[in-house]
DNA sequence: CGGTGAGTTGAATCGCCTCAAAGGGGGTGG
DNA sequence: CCACCCCCTTTGAGGCGATTCAACTCACCG
C-alpha cells in the first residue's frame, strides 16, 4: 500500500466520538491516520474488512468492477463521511482516493466489541448503515429510471449539498468518475454539463482542469423530479 | 386499507424468534398477522413506519414513483422476508401485495424498546440492514452497468435461489414488475425470455397466465457477469 | 362466449453509446 | 523558463440497444 504515517496511531480515549460514534463509555480504540496518493487503492472488495474509515480531508471514490471492465461507483466520501463500515467481515466494494486523502481509521473489530455492550454505539452502527442503505435506495431510481440531464441535475444537487450548499461548487472527480456513478459514458455527462451550461443553469469559473461550477439550485431542483 | 384480520393480535412470547430477531429476554411484543389481496398497499412512502412486517404467504413488492410515473420497484418480498424495517420515522417505500399476502406483523417501537437492551437483537437488526445494503449495492451495478440480457438472467437466478433453488421457478410478478425491477420496459424483458427460450436456456411448463419456468443456472451464471 | 388484461412479437424511433478528432491545462524535463 | 507531452474534456457523426407504438394471441372470468 502507498500510505504514510501522517499521525500517532496512540491509544486514545473518545476516538468513538471522533468517528461521530459516541460513547458513554470511553472505551480505549486505537485511531490512526493515514494519506493515500490520489488514485491509490485504499482497500479492495472482497478483502477483509478490518478498519472503518473516516475521510479527514480529501475525496474517495468506491465502487464495483464487472469482469469485463464495466465499473459501477456506489458512493463518494468526501470530508468528515465515514466508510468501510457497512460491511460483513468483508468489504464489498473497492475504494479508492480521487484526489490525495487523509482518513482515519480506527479497528472494526474494537468497534463491534464496544457495540456489543453499549447501546448507544450500536445505535449509531445502525443509524450509518441506514443512511448509506437510503443513499442506495435513491440511486437505484436514479439509475433504473432517469434520464441522462436528470442524472447530472441530481448529481449536481447532491454534491452542491455535501460539500458547500452554496451554489458553488470544485468538484474533486472527474468525468469518468461522476458517468460512473450516474451510470452513464463520460461524453454523455459532459453534453448534459454543456447543456445545463446553454440553458443557464451553471455557469463555470475559471478554466481549471478541475473547474468550479456555479448553479441555480432551482432550477436543478425542477430538472430533478423525487416524489 | 382492504385488511382482513386472520388471527389474534395476543401478547406473545418468542413473537421476536419468530421474525427472526433472536432474543434471549422473551419480551412481550404483540404479533399479529394481516392479509392483502392481490394489488392492495401494505403502506406508502413517507408515511410513518409503524409496523416491522414478515412475508407468511404470498410476494411483496417494495417500490418508488417518480412524479410521472415512472417506477422503480426496490426489492421483492417472498415468504420469509422481513421488509418494513430499514426505515427511519417513515417508510422509504411503498409496498404492494403482488398475489393474495399474508403477513405477520410487530409494532417498530417495541422493537426499538428490547434493542435498547438486548445487544443480540440490535446486532440482528443490524444485520438485517446491512443484508438490505448489499442487495441494494449489487442491484446498483446491475441498473447501473448491465444490459437487458444479463438483467433478466440475473433476475432469474435470484428468484431460483430465493423461490427453490431447483431450477424450476413460478414467478408471482407481471412483466412489467420485473421490467420495473430491472429498469427496463415489460417488451424488452418479455424478449429477453424468449431470446433464453430460444438459446435453450429455459423452458416454460403449461401456458397458464404465470408460467412456470425450468431454468439452466449454470448457463444463466455465465451470463451474468458478477466479479 | 364476449370481454379483459397479460404476454408476445414486429416496426419504427430515440436516447445514449461508440468512435473519432480537436482543444486546452498542467506537469515535466531540458 | 519554456516547450513539449499527456491527459482530461468537449464536440461531432454514426450506430445500436432499448423504448415506443401497435397488432395479435391467449388465458381467465363473468
Amino acid at each position: 500500500m502507498f500510505v504514510r504515517i501522517t499521525a500517532d496511531s496512540a491509544l486514545r480515549p473518545n476516538s468513538l466520538r471522533d468517528l461521530g460514534l459516541t460513547s458513554e463509555s470511553n472505551a480505549l480504540v486505537s485511531l490512526s491516520e493515514f494519506s493515500y496518493k490520489k488514485g491509490t487503492e485504499i482497500y479492495g472488495e472482497k478483502e477483509p474488512a478490518e478498519y472503518v474509515y473516516q475521510v479527514k480531508s480529501g475525496a474517495v471514490r468506491s465502487y464495483k468492477l464487472l469482469s469485463d471492465g464495466r465499473r459501477q461507483i456506489g458512493a463518494f466520501h468526501l470530508t468528515g463521511d465515514i466508510f468501510g463500515l457497512a460491511n460483513g467481515a468483508e468489504h464489498r466494494f473497492t475504494t479508492e482516493a480521487i484526489v490525495d486523502t487523509t482518513v482515519r481509521l480506527v479497528r472494526r473489530q474494537s468497534l463491534e466489541i464496544v457495540a456489543e455492550s453499549d447501546a448507544l454505539v450500536a445505535k449509531n452502527l445502525l443509524s450509518m448503515t441506514t443512511n448509506n442503505l437510503q443513499h442506495a435506495e435513491d440511486h437505484m431510481l436514479l439509475l433504473g429510471r432517469k434520464t441522462s440531464l436528470e442524472r447530472v441535475a441530481a448529481f449536481l444537487l447532491e454534491m452542491d449539498n455535501r460539500l458547500t450548499a452554496s451554489g458553488v461548487i470544485a468538484l474533486p472527480m472527474s468525468r469518468r468518475d461522476i458517468a460512473d456513478y450516474l451510470g452513464l459514458t463520460l461524453e454523455t455527462v459532459s453534453r448534459a454539463l454543456s447543456r445545463l451550461h446553454d440553458l443557464g443553469i451553471l455557469g463555470f469559473v475559471g478554466n481549471t482542469q478541475r473547474q468550479i461550477i456555479l448553479l441555480d439550485r432551482n432550477q436543478l431542483a425542477s430538472l430533478d423530479l423525487q416524489p
